[in-house]
DNA sequence: ATAGAGCTTCCCGTGACTGGAAGGTCAAGG
DNA sequence: CCTTGACCTTCCAGTCACGGGAAGCTCTAT
């Protein structure tokens, strides 16, 4: 089967399954004309690993997750580690969103949004507010550094 | 004053200032030995970068916002517009990350995790679950498609 | 024979940096 | 004067998981 219906039949693009091949984690045999033959073995890990992706697991813990897919030897201890530690990335990673969602909306919330340049969202970027009125003062007390967050989408 | 006290001063890296130069957010003076030399406007502006950035506002929001940061005539609504559009992409993958969370919290919490190898996160990743528990299936079925619930963090 | 679809490889771009190499500059100490 | 070391400069490469697009080969249908 070409790569075209292996697509098709994944829900993965083209493009996504060749990255695949040469980072390693799938190796369809090759036609006699070059081009990439899949059997069914491929199909069932490229579905898996669309799977995983969509579960937004690493590429890393889906060349793990594969590794134990095909290990019958594996225990399911070793597959919830790797769950349970990308879930816990994920935690992380809403609590931070939901601290940022907070401060954010706080200050959208006191913008009057009208046509005069007061505004309390540049006031709070330019500078905290070391000296306001609300928050309990003390040191130049706004965030201490870029949470280095997340980078994309 | 050079690079590296403009660093200390406001919370950002070196490496990061140069960039913000590279891609003109900033344009600092040079020494006659050809060091940037920050004075006060552009440490207000690194400040207010460092802000921004901290409250996941992307490269091209900071332009944009450091833009009315230094226009008079800006109306507050400017501002609000930019801000709640941020606040929207932050609730979308807010509400993504928890469906997220929720798949897997499910599938982390149906795992025994002991030492035998019969998983359901395994199985969950290898086809959904077309007739779930005994392989004893017929044809390759499975799940037609990943939920496009993207991966992006 | 030709058109069009599909396949191949290869390289570049993404966002927002970070790391490192190779080399210039400066202040202090011997 | 020379060295040491900290600091500065530029440029290149890598990150993560692909996507876009070029140049060229193969297959199928007409």
């Amino acid at each position: 089967m070409n790569i075209g219906d292996a697509a098709a039949r994944t829900g993965l693009p083209p493009k996504t399954i060749r990255y695949y091949e040469d980072i390693g984690l799938v190796r369809p045999h090759r036609s006699a004309n070059g081009y990439r033959d899949f059997e069914d073995a491929d199909l069932h890990k490229l579905a898996f690993l669309a799977r995983a992706r969509s579960l937004a697991f690493t590429i890393e813990d889906c060349r793990a997750l594969l590794a134990l897919y095909e290990d019958r030897r594996r225990t399911s201890a070793d597959v919830k580690r790797v769950a349970e530690e990308h879930l816990a990335r994920i935690d992380r990673k809403l609590a931070e969103l939901e601290s940022l969602r907070q401060a954010l909306g706080r200050l959208v919330e006191r913008c009057h949004g009208d046509e005069r340049p007061d505004c309390p969202i540049i006031d709070d970027l330019a500078g905290g507010d070391p000296a306001a009125k609300k928050p309990a003062a003390g040191p130049p007390a706004h965030a201490p550094f870029p949470t280095g967050s997340e980078p994309g989408t």
